[in-house]
DNA sequence: AATGAATGAGGCTTCATTCAT
DNA sequence: TATGAATGAAGCCTCATTCAT
């Protein structure tokens, strides 16, 4: 077996970590099963990890950090309309492009949420800060009331969520399509009274 | 022991099985613990169910009913927006009374979809077909196109499901009941903005 | 494999245990091991008890109780001197006699001391405890300053452990029965040099 | 990494693993443990001794010499009385001086009698014979029965571990300065009946 | 020579389920 | 009918040791 550092064999284990939880979910993804993924015996994994929750960790980290890029690549010159389009867009493209990963995204929460409280929620509220971010950018020009951003920033993830939600169950690429472009809409109509009704913030 | 009615011993365990699963998430779900929570010895609950995966339909079939009541229970003389904004209201309002059923929900529509991709879309099936159905009765007097009601359908789940994400990672009360308010208005402009743009429909 | 109550299997894994930690030491005495001693499946062991440390808290009591009943086994109508040395001989006879037990008493006690520090000092009192009671109970009719019942405890536990030890390095029969005399007489000694120094004692 | 010779290192892990047994126990003194301890790579350690039983055989060698020293060093010129008074104080002392290497003690003799029977005899001879010796020594000018000098030497023996089994158990400092006068007194009485039954040993 | 990487064997525990009464 | 007893399979983890560099 070709000896490789341990930090590469990290990666594998994350990889394979997250092909397993994508196709049996938390509970199904033991040590065991991981590690056959990784094509490494059991022992190895614990070589590398000192427990399976340090490697869920960072299968966490590996998939927020996935999400937080799908969420972060947009226009820094766009408008706050244009942006929060963008975003939605752009998660909603996670989701579809990488099932696997999407599906694992949404386990992790899940499973974090009942682990770790406090933990799910810090992870959510890095996601959410990093859509405020992005938004507070984009009405740099227009100042926008922090109110109005929160707002935004939820709806944002109600749709994201409530869509990838959908996708993950259904898995209908076609009917994806279609939805995603409902979601914006969605939004759209929105933004446009919420932002209308506070013109000064324009 | 008393002697029980062995329907309502499964019942005891479908409720047992609730709040385990809402405290303890599906993998924490054990027999043992439903057992106990039932105050019930564990070979009663394999004696009333053949296996935990027929406890966990029932649970299923018991949570899903309850759902499906809360999106049922609208006026049904209202038209297609009112009808729609009760609908969304109601599910956001079972979530948040009764967080252990809306946790035991999520918990259920994830294991579902993992466990059984087709069991899970027919449960998906099912909740959309009853709010699709209160939709076209709203609707009656003004025929509205099948694939309006499909879309207006979407985006309650969408908002819905976002809705529940976030109540339940965050439990925050006084933000659920502002986050209502904002669910219910994202509804109302696309419903205006969608309705408007095909008034033939109405 | 014939069904019977729990406690009665509880007892069998007792013995069990005690076999093994006297022939392998208590880090040879594995939950696998000591389930194959009792012919039983490793997983009955679990049913019994909910944990090795609860099996083994288990032993403990069976070996220190068998270890009071050697030591309280003295007429009660002998008076100080006496009944020490009953004491005394019983303790190395109860060593000499069932050396599995005796072998294991001590691993055990070694285990308490370094696992439960304070566990360890709780038996080690408790036994200690029943000496003095048997001395304090010996000496009614004369009393003794409790600083004498303290010292010549102490004087009985040094010499039953020092033979124990010894006893159960070298597993010599014929050795120990001298060295018991020995033991014996070095008590007395001490015990007669000890108590006239006191007279006001008897 | 510094260079050190073989020799240190395997000096260093003697060390280190005296001070994890003491700790942990026997049971406890992992490889990976020792070497944390000893600061150095676990691999080092296998590199330096074959296997873990080599290293406790080092250690065994370590301690007991160290023990062997704690009871040679009497005055050759005291009597014989003296020298096994010396000696029980020497070895007490010991005990109390070095808890960790007096623990370590224990552990070790504990495990030698399960692990190598035959072992842990050779080593406990080979702390009597020391004893013997000296006493021999002492009383060179007044020769006494072989038979008498083995008796003294179990007396000797006996007391000693009996107070170091306490000692280890309750770790009460002053208690022991206290017990130790009753075993050096317990000593005494019974010499003096001893030596005086056979005069013309002296 | 020195050490990070790797691993088979075995540790304790828990699971859902079946058996015997 | 109910239920305490029983269990094979699998869970995570740690051990002493060897391998490859």
């Amino acid at each position: 077996m070709a000896r490789i550092s341990a930090a590469e064999r990290r990666n594998d284990f994350v990889r394979a970590a997250v092909e397993v939880i994508a196709n049996r979910g938390i509970d199904g993804a033991t040590t065991r099963r991981i590690a056959e993924q990784a094509q490494a015996p059991l022992a190895t994994l614990h070589y590398c990890y000192d427990s399976k929750e340090d490697l869920l960790a960072d299968v966490f980290e590996f998939v927020t950090s996935r999400f937080r890029e799908a969420i972060a690549d947009s226009d820094p010159h766009a408008d706050l309309a244009v942006t929060a389009h963008a975003i939605l867009r752009g998660v909603m493209e996670f989701y579809v492009e990488s099932a696997s990963l999407g599906t694992t995204a949404l386990e992790l929460i899940n499973w974090a949420r009942r682990q770790h409280g406090e933990h799910a929620i810090t992870v959510y509220d890095k996601a959410m800060e990093t859509v405020r971010t992005a938004l507070r950018n984009a009405a740099a020009d227009h100042p926008v009331e922090p109110e109005t951003i929160d707002q935004i920033t939820y709806v944002i993830a109600c749709l994201a969520d409530g869509f990838g939600l959908n996708w993950l169950t259904y898995g209908d690429r076609s009917a994806a399509a279609e939805q995603m472009q409902i979601s914006a809409s969605v939004l759209e109509s929105w933004l446009a009274a919420r932002l209308e009704s506070s013109p000064a913030a324009l």
